[in-house]
RNA sequence: GGGCGUAUAGCUCAGAUGGUUGGAGCGCUGCGCUCACAUCGCAGAGGUCUCUGGUUCAAGUCCAGAUACGCCCACCA
């Protein structure tokens, strides 16, 4: 037998990678007789390299799909990547941009062909990375949201709402980002201050006649709006400005009249109490330009440069134009002052540009009769939040849901299902549906004119559109196939068990698929969602590129393993909270699965040394330390089951880890190597094996390979892979518990006789121990001399009916070293400590035996148990003051 | 302006439904290369559980308030 002293991840990952994926391990398919487990992976975008965020959602997902697939669930995980619409076209771009290009040289034909080239060549790159992770996704089902059956159900869905009257097209103002040039949704607008400053500006009032004051003054933090102004705004119940009422102010610069309008929105308190009105660039006065009939003047080009409409500032960048302005109101000493402010501005969530609210013809979806729905399963816990307290945010989001915003101004998406009759359709009166023809294929004529000249909406929809469909969308709904077996496959899998997903993507995503589901398939698309944090540096900063404090899980993987990556972070992600991690968070990891390694290393070295062969786990006998072990795992079975039942991974982690490291290695296996019987040979490979099964989700490869070496090197019946084995169940064991207590108490009076060394200075040198005790515990120590005396480093021991002196008094027996000189300075301290310690605790609990209060109150099982406490306390306390006392 | 979260050892974090003597990993100190593993073993130091009040026989745990940090939402010109 040849096995590595140290675990080398890098071989065995690949070629255990290999074997998974020629075995069609992942692969699931409708079985009546199992119960279904299924989770749809949150698409990764085409453009994505695998980050921390990705490798700690996905592990946890894989984590859940193995332990469910060995319980003997049909497991569906389904695997996609999602187009990512501004995304992709910008990363395209910019490549593009490298020849000198620009999309509008190449036309949007030419584009487009060398964007699916790109994603044939790049979009790959993220699954084969999930695949390294461990990621256990049925592969051959990998869905695009741009393929050609996913972009059927797109259309249908679109074409379903526009009949319903949930999807239209209106001109409102809405985010635009000026970089990329599109529209966006609300959700896509990132809200972050910046630090800006509020200018106050007069406005002369006209027909000034001394009896008034000749200016109004506004506060802005946008000056260069200004030119858009079409009214300035005062709170109607405030009497300040009761002389102002019905007049009108004159625009500077501009030179023209405004009128004064009242309204609740105006916030007395708020700078002047006079706001200035532009009702084509804010969206608060674009709704007072409705309420009022103001005039809508739009000042700004699509790049956010001013139009013709700024006058002299024309063609300038809008912040350019900004100061331009300020200094000219400066000469005209029409500033009054300017304050510095912070301004909470939307950026664009893919380029970080400022977003310019705008008006434009758009298309959007009816939210509020969707969100219904969605917020009743919610309430009534038909979907549940892990941790729960999102259900919170869910709901209030929810119950202030805004339309839709969903066509966007690029090319890479799906196109909108629209055509639009040149004839009927008059595009300034974007309200009305004439001219305006919605349907999956191109129609021949106008239904209303039989204009055959017709012309399909530029546009295409926000990426999100297609991603809220995705947990039936991915089986093809409704046209379905034979690949999915024609729909069976999603009323199998439909709907899902749960979703994995950060916090951030809970509105754009979560919340939306949860409508798309109900209002589609008439049925909530997961159970459960569970929420992790994010991942941050050890700063507590997000991880991001940009800030270039990114740790790469690539790199974690070529330097400690898939699965040390993926075991450190399961043991740090916990409840939701944001993980912080380091370099060095992942030796954990790195070590554990040497230890792993190592622990299996000896059992079948031994085996090999001995000769010992095992052809089946069956247990025939075992005695008192084999029966603790058993015993110890089936605490840790039990645990581990019930934490992943309720997604605490993290203590399923924790509680597999602390079992195999520092129950098993650290004991059992230190008390059996001296004495390795094919008995006690069995036993380790029997716990080993069920051990690494308690692994197997968060350490698929280690153990996997384990798993292998096992079958090869026993005579075992086992499954082709660890992937389908069977999850571990408790199994009862046999022993009489004095046995096992005994064993206990030994094991604690080993970690005794260790402590005494050090204090006493004796370290790791081995000296004999003297015992006296009675005949019934002396044969537990005579069995179990051999590791005894290993694990406490003694020389021999010999039972006495009375000591020289003691060293060691406990309820079973008292204990002396054989040396002869000791030096008991530290042995005195410690000692004294254990005492005060003991004393403290010893008071309190008497403290609340004499209060009557207690007794009263506490039930009946409290004061047992502090009653017993009491008791064992006393007896403790008094062993070790006789034994400080002899040392006096 | 609303809402939420967090505050426990030097660091990162565990500590369901209040009741053993508050734990782990890393780091630190001391001792050991004991033939599975030095990516290891053994032992140890280190905590007024942010503060203030309250409920209770009993509070790290529940309630209220304060402070600090973080996050989300919002028509804060």
């Amino acid at each position: 037998m040849d096995i590595a002293p140290r675990y080398n991840p890098k071989e065995v990952e690949e070629k255990i990678l290999k074997k998974w994926l020629s075995g069609n391990f992942f692969a699931a398919k409708v079985s009546a007789d199992k119960k279904p487990f299924s989770i749809v992976i949150p698409p990764p975008n085409i453009t994505g390299i695998l980050h921390m965020g990705h490798a700690l959602n996905n592990t946890i997902q894989d984590v859940l799909v193995r332990f469910k697939r060995m319980q003997g669930y049909e497991t569906l995980w389904m695997p996609g990547t999602d187009h990512a619409g501004i995304a992709t076209q910008n990363v395209v771009e910019k490549d593009l941009a490298k020849q000198g290009l620009k999309k509008e040289d190449t036309g949007r034909e030419e584009f487009l062909k060398r964007l699916w080239e790109w994603r044939d060549k790049y979009g790959s790159t993220i699954i084969s990375q999930l695949q390294k992770l461990g990621a256990s996704c049925d592969w051959k089902r990998t869905r695009f949201t741009m393929d050609e059956a996913y972009s059927e159900t797109v259309k249908e869905v679109f074409v379903r709402l526009y009949e319903k009257g949930l999807i239209y097209r209106g001109k409102r103002i809405i985010n635009w980002c000026p970089r990329c040039q599109t529209a966006l949704s609300d959700e896509e607008a990132a809200h972050k201050e910046i630090n800006g400053w509020l200018y106050y500006i007069k406005y002369p009032v006209k027909g000034y006649t001394g009896e008034h004051a000749e200016y109004v003054v506004v506060a802005t933090t946008r000056p260069e709006t200004m030119l858009g102004d079409t009214a300035v705004a005062i709170n109607p119940k405030d009497e300040r400005f009761n002389w102002l009422r019905g007049g009108k102010v004159i625009l500077p610069i501009m030179d023209r009249e405004l009128r004064v309008i009242e309204d609740e929105v105006v916030d007395v308190e708020f700078g002047t109490g006079v706001v200035k009105v532009t009702p084509s660039h804010d969206p608060v006065d674009f709704n007072l330009g409705k309420k009022y009939n103001l005039e809508f003047i739009n000042i700004m080009n699509d790049d956010a440069t001013m139009n013709e409409q700024a006058g002299e500032f024309a063609n300038m960048d809008r912040f350019e134009a900004r100061e331009a302005i300020l200094e000219l109101l400066e000469e005209k000493k029409l500033i009054e002052k300017k304050e510095p402010y912070k301004v909470s501005a939307g950026h664009c969530y893919r380029c970080h540009t400022i977003i310019e609210p705008r008006i434009s013809p758009q298309w959007f979806v009816r939210m509020k009769p969707l969100a219904d729905g969605a917020i009743k399963v919610v309430e009534e816990d038909r979907i549940k939040f892990y941790p729960e307290r999102w259900k919170k945010v869910y709901l209030n989001w929810m119950y202030n849901i805004q339309d839709w915003c969903i066509s966007r101004q690029i090319w890479w998406g799906h196109r909108l299902p629209v055509w639009y009759c040149k004839e009927c359709f008059k595009n300034e009166d974007a309200e009305a549906n004439a001219g305006i023809i919605v349907s999956k294929q191109k129609p021949e004529k106008c239904p209303h004119c039989g204009s055959h000249d017709l012309a399909q909406d530029e546009d295409v929809l926000d990426t999100w559109f297609s991603s809220w469909l995705w947990p039936f969308a991915t089986f093809y709904w409704p046209n379905f196939r034979k690949d999915t077996s024609d729909g069976k496959e999603l009323n199998y899998f439909y709907p899902t068990s749960v979703l994995v997903t950060a916090s951030e993507i809970l509105f754009f995503w979560v919340a939306r698929m949860i409508m798309a589901g109900l209002e589609f398939k008439k049925e909530i698309p997961f159970r459960d969602v569970m929420i992790h944090g994010t991942v941050r540096d050890d700063r507590g900063i997000k991880m991001s590129k940009s800030l270039g404090n990114i740790i790469d899980p690539l790199e974690i993987i070529d330097k400690f393993g898939t699965d040390s990556l993926r075991f450190s972070l399961m043991l740090n992600a916990s409840g939701g909270a944001d993980l912080y991690i380091s370099d060095d968070t992942f030796l954990v990891g790195r070590n554990f699965a040497n230890k792993i390694w190592n622990a299996t290393r000896f059992i079948l070295l031994k085996m090999t040394e001995k000769n010992i062969t095992i052809d089946n786990l069956e247990l025939e006998k075992y005695d008192e330390i084999d029966a603790w072990l058993l015993n110890e795992l089936n605490n840790a079975i039990s645990g581990v089951t019930a934490s992943l039942d309720n997604y605490r991974i993290n203590d399923a982690t924790k509680i597999a880890y602390e079992f195999f490291w520092h129950v098993f290695c650290d004991w059992y296996i230190e008390m059996v190597k001296d004495d390795f019987t094919r008995g006690r040979a069995k036993i380790s490979v029997y716990v080993l094996l069920n051990a690494i099964k308690l692994l197997h989700p968060v350490m698929p490869y280690i153990s996997e390979e384990i798993f292998q070496l096992l079958k090869e090197n026993l005579f075992i019946k086992a499954e082709e892979s660890i992937v389908v084995a069977r999850w571990p169940k408790a199994k009862k064991v046999e022993g009489d518990t004095k046995s096992v207590n005994t064993i206990t108490a030994i094991a604690q009076t080993i970690k005794e006789i260790r402590n005494i060394k050090t204090d006493l200075g004796l370290g790791q040198k081995k000296v004999s121990l003297a015992i006296k005790t009675n005949k019934d515990n002396e044969q537990y120590w005579k069995k179990h001399e051999v590791w005894i005396k290993r694990l406490s480093l003694l020389e021999d021991i010999s039972f006495q009916g009375k000591l020289k002196r003691t060293v060691f008094k406990g309820e079973l027996w008292e204990l002396d070293l054989g040396v002869e000189e000791l030096d008991i300075k530290n042995f005195l301290v410690s000692l004294d400590r254990k005492i005060n310690n003991l004393q403290n605790v010893h008071s309190k609990v008497s403290g609340r035996l004499n209060n009557e209060n207690f007794l009263n109150n506490a039930s009946g099982e409290v004061v047992e148990a502090e009653k017993n406490k009491f008791t064992e306390l006393s007896e403790q306390l008094k062993r070790l003051k006789e034994l400080k006392n002899a040392f006096k």
